[in-house]
RNA sequence: GCGGGGGUGCCCGAGCUGGUCAAAGGGGACAGGCUUAGGACCUGUUGGCACAGGCCUACCAGGGUUCGAAUCCCUGCUCCCGCACCA
């Protein structure tokens, strides 16, 4: 197999455009993948991604379905921005990113400073590389998100859902650069990276008619404070707040301005003047002293802070510490002031009254420089927060889990402005690319998506129930997410996309605008020939719901012709995509399907992906760690590629690239071509698949390999019709290969001869033609030249799936010849052909381990078969159904089928053990199986065997060894 | 913390509707064949002990259900993944 005959193959389908699909009478099966947003290179773990639905769509199209297998490209949102602009800004990084690891050629590299050039570069990189791949996609339905007609689509999508009341406005927090004047992604940041942003709550303690506001994440310690504490060395200022004079740290107002609006610097405050001043708690209506500390971040929350020594490490440890500077306390006059009551607010068990001293003592925490102290405080945190009860002295909430006391206590407050809230990053400092801090700004007039409404959820739940979803664990995780998600802020200031129809300052972000995109790819091919200014709603709801209306434009018979295509293929059937989806994108997928479409075109089906690994470590293209899937190609050739990305692992497992394994799956497939050389050899003339001289076949291993190979056609079937493509090939690949080089071992004695063997050649060449196809889907290439060289009719593509009934539910070949014996129960014949082979080879087997033992070779050996009352037990043993050996003796006694009883519980005793390792099948006729396979046998033994119907030879008294299924060995 | 999924032989990994499981398949290792040699390919071995087709110990640890458990139940230990404005 070369690259050119993969191409050739290409081109020969893209010829007889056997991948475009249009609605027609077949059966429909209408799947689609995660469209790619194309910001790089396509790798091995995109490879398998897309290479999953090509092998379930080429399956089902052998299967006689229509399929549609479409693809489209993601191109809206920020990233490719911030790509775009480091390009142009000479980012070393980055360019050295896109020319190393994506491959992009000199001359192009510059080009990429256009964001749309961007991803119009890598889309059509995409298709190249799947096309390549040999993917079986219909490429008439193509589009980019960012196409005027996707566009028209989605804002009739948002505007659908505004309708339906779906749409809120509101203020949302995000990362932002002042500097630039936008929200920042992880992607934009130098430093910073993953850093999530907190909620904190700002709590207003009044001091001569201004307030210290501190921030926490724990309002309810509130009733702990037992003092405030300002860093003397730092700049503070005194802010108006919407009338409320408020003194903050200088720092602090740089993020507090962007989500406080009109926030207005009144003047400086000296903070020392402040030392040993009084506060008062907005709740309790307690004093609490102000004093110094130099662990106070002034650029972390309000760059003031409340302190509660009872039950944060911090705040007890720093205590302990002012009390022992003497110099401090002089300097402040606070000698009197630091001697103060430390308060307890929650309980603990295990802990005493001040938890906070319980960790530090436990820690062996010095001073508030140790490093411990983080640890001491984060465990306590925890702690608290999971398994803490207010205690019983605070009033309103005694009792209360800490948890909920939390939420009470803050909200109770904010209603009557004794508290507001911010928000801050969880740690500084947070750097954008362009070199200056990032903040935390509220967004107002924010689009939200109301995820968070109940009644949309339980349509959503439904929806997800009566789906099919593979692998069936992952459900319990969408159930999760369902009623987890929130209200989704659906706009963004940057990136690419469409504009919120009704405030057009709004871009829809790109997780909003790819929920039901599979409903355009139904239509997408007839969009392109329409005129823009008619798709309006009108267009859109009659496509949709088929809803007549006088706002249509487009004429009456192609609309009728879109129409009869959407409803064609909706409900889509199968919806693949990634795990760390689950969460968004497909949840979201869910949600929008549940509100705008009726029951009936609810999706059926999800698939979701595990990742990919590359010799054992994560694949990330940031990192460098990734093979593209062109160099791999080119190297081992799509086949390869596609065979050993489907076997290595199950869909939604993570796979492994291992160059050891790849180069193992090549040779695999070289075997492939060498077994058709086999066939012609022993058959002596070329293969004509269409035209396989049948033969009958009467000797038992024929039989069994036919079998065999309905077995694994079978298995293969039932694995690909749920996507597990590992199984499908174990069985279709090797495990077939394994039976095929059985088979040619059970029959070289009859090849010697030099007589061609009619029967040897038909059932290798059945063999070989179900072989070709039912590989099809995952070696397309390699199967169709397979099949177009040994006289295929058509393409393979296009042939029909080998239904695994070879021989046993059409023909009466078997039953002729076997109908001596064999009831007609059809199963029953396949079971006795399967355990046939299974006592030719237990035979073989256990005269070998007996010769091996007493190592001298014998001139004859006998074999004596179990005699009717042996089998009359076996059948009373299976009837008791357990090895109950009293049970199975008195039963066999009790019928009489034996006259000697020693004998029958000598025989019971030993069955109720073989009964457990054994299936039992019924009686059958050994002999005839015996003697069917007798030359094997004495030629895998060299020796000749004797097998005895009558026990009347018996020197050494063997033949009562015999056991049904398992005869006597005597060698004499 | 919340939620989800795991722990199988040297490694990866199937099995997990209980018995045909010393446990598929691949990789590695060892031995043999082929070959001028290497590679590739083919065959065999790869828990221990037996030496008339057998026995013992084994599927994270401990306990339970059962005639019988890698498979079912409980407990503990341990690993991985997702948690939002980001595709």
């Amino acid at each position: 197999m070369t690259r050119e005959i993969e191409k050739k193959w290409q081109k020969k389908w893209e010829e007889a455009k056997l991948f475009q699909s249009d609605n027609n009478e077949k059966e429909k099966v209408f799947l689609t993948v995660a469209y790619p947003y194309p910001s790089g290179a396509m790798h091995i773990g995109h490879g398998r991604t897309y290479t999953v639905p090509d092998v379930y769509a080429r399956f089902k199209r052998m299967q006689g379905k229509n399929v549609l297998f479409p693809m489209g490209w993601h191109v809206t949102g920020a990233p490719v921005i911030g790509i775009a602009s480091r390009i142009k800004n000479k980012d070393p990084w980055t360019l050295e990113l896109y020319e190393k690891v994506h491959k992009v050629p000199k001359e192009e590299l510059s080009k990429l400073k256009d964001p749309e050039y961007i991803v119009k570069y890598f889309s059509s990189e995409y298709h190249q590389v799947m096309n390549d791949m040999g993917y079986s996609i219909d490429w008439r339905r193509e589009f980019k998100t960012t196409d005027l007609s996707y566009q028209k689509f989605i804002q009739w999508q948002l505007r659908k859902l505004k309708e339906m009341g779906f749409v809120r406005k509101g203020n949302h927090p995000v990362k932002y650069c002042p500097s630039c004047d936008n929200p920042v992604g992880d992607h934009d940041l130098l430093e910073g990276e993953g850093v999530d942003v907190n909620e904190l709550t700002l709590l207003k303690f009044e001091i001569d008619g201004k307030y210290l506001v501190p921030a926490t994440f724990r309002p309810e310690t509130i009733y702990g404070v037992t003092n405030l504490w300002l860093n003397p060395e730092v700049d503070y200022i005194e802010v108006d707040n919407n009338g409320e004079s408020w003194i903050i740290s200088e720092k602090s107002f740089y993020n507090l301005s962007n989500q406080i609006k009109d926030l207005n610097i009144v003047g400086k405050i000296n903070p020392k003047e402040f030392i040993g001043k009084f506060v008062k708690n907005p709740i309790t209506g307690s004093e609490h002293p102000i004093f110094p500390a130099s662990f106070v971040d002034p650029d972390y929350g309000s760059g003031v802070v409340f302190s509660v020594p009872g039950h944060a490490p911090a705040d007890y440890i720093a205590l302990k510490d002012l009390k022992n500077n003497s110099d401090l306390l002089k300097k402040y006059n606070l000698e009197e002031a630091v001697d103060i009551k430390i308060l307890n607010v929650v309980t603990l068990k295990k802990y005493s009254e001040i938890p906070a001293r319980d960790v530090i003592e436990k820690l062996k925490i010095k001073n508030q420089e140790d490093p411990k102290l983080d640890e001491a405080t984060n465990e306590l945190y925890k702690v608290e927060h999971s398994k803490g009860i207010m205690s019983s002295h605070i009033p309103n909430y005694a009792g209360e889990r800490v948890a909920t006391a939390r939420d009470m206590i803050k909200s109770s407050m904010i209603n009557d402005s004794l508290a507001d809230t911010m928000y801050d990053f969880a740690e500084h400092p947070v750097i954008c690319r362009c070199g200056n801090r990032c903040v935390v700004k509220i967004m107002d007039n924010q689009w939200f998506l109301k995820y968070s409404d109940e009644d949309w959820k339980e349509k959503t739940r439904e929806c997800l129930n009566q789906e099919n979803i593979i692998p069936n664990e992952v459900k319990s995780n969408f159930e999760y997410y369902i009623g987890w998600l929130n209200d989704w802020a659906c706009s963004r200031r940057i990136g690419l996309g469409t504009h919120l129809p009704w405030d057009e300052q709004w871009l829809i972000e790109p997780l909003t605008d790819s929920t039901i995109y599979m409903a355009y790819y139904s239509i997408a091919n007839h969009l392109k020939k329409i005129d823009l200014k008619d798709l309006n709603d009108a267009f859109f709801e009659k496509i949709f719901f088929n809803k007549d209306s006088n706002d249509l434009k487009v004429d009456g018979e192609i609309v009728d012709t879109i129409q009869n295509e959407f409803s064609y293929w909706y409900p889509l059937d199968w919806r693949l995509s990634a795990k760390d989806l689950i969460g968004n994108h497909l949840s979201f997928h869910l949600f929008h399907h549940a509100a705008i479409f009726p029951k009936e075109n609810w999706p059926r089906g999800m698939v979701v992906f595990g990742m990919g690994l590359l010799e054992g470590n994560k694949m990330s293209s940031s990192k460098g760690n990734v093979i593209l899937l062109s160099d791999a190609m080119e190297k081992y050739g799509a086949d390869v590629v596609r065979l050993f990305l489907m076997a290595s692992a199950e869909p939604w497992q993570d796979f492994d690239w291992r160059e050891k394994e790849v180069i193992g799956t090549k040779r695999r497939l070289d075997r492939l071509f060498e077994f058709a050389k086999t066939i012609e050899d022993i058959k002596g003339s070329p293969i004509d698949l269409s035209n396989i001289k049948e033969v009958k076949l009467s000797r038992r291993i024929d039989l069994w390999m036919i079998n065999q190979l309905n077995i694994r056609i079978k298995e293969a079937t039932d694995a690909l019709e749920g996507f597990q493509t590992r199984k499908a090939l174990q069985n279709s690949l090797f495990l077939l290969k394994k039976d095929i080089d059985h088979y040619m071992y059970r029959v070289k004695h009859l090849l010697s001869s030099g007589e061609r063997d009619e029967a040897i050649v038909f059932v290798l060449s059945m063999v070989f033609k179900s072989w070709i196809r039912i590989l099809a889907p995952f070696i397309p290439h390699s199967s169709e030249e397979l099949w177009n060289s040994y006289g295929g009719d058509g393409f393979v593509v296009e042939a029909s799936w080998p239904n695994g009934n070879i021989y046993f539910s059409n023909d009466s070949n078997l039953r002729d010849s076997t109908s001596r014996s064999i009831e007609k129960d059809e199963n029953l014949e396949r079971e006795i052909i399967e355990k046939s082979e299974e006592m030719v080879q237990g035979i073989v087997h256990d005269i070998e381990q007996i010769k091996k033992i007493v190592a001298k070779d014998p001139d004859k050996i006998h074999i004596y078969l179990a005699d009717d009352w042996k089998w009359d037990v076996y059948k009373i043993a299976e009837e008791v159904g357990k090895p109950d050996i009293g049970q199975i003796m008195g039963r066999a006694i009790g019928q009489n089928v034996h006259e000697d009883k020693k004998e029958i519980a000598d025989f019971a005793k030993k069955i109720g053990r073989e009964m457990t390792k054994t299936r039992y099948i019924g009686k059958i006729d050994e002999h005839e199986i015996l003697n069917d396979a007798k030359d094997f046998i004495e030629e895998e033994v060299n020796t000749n065997i004797i097998i005895h119907k009558d026990n009347s030879y018996d020197p050494e008294d063997k033949a009562k060894n015999a056991i049904p299924y398992k005869p006597a060995i005597y060698m004499e």
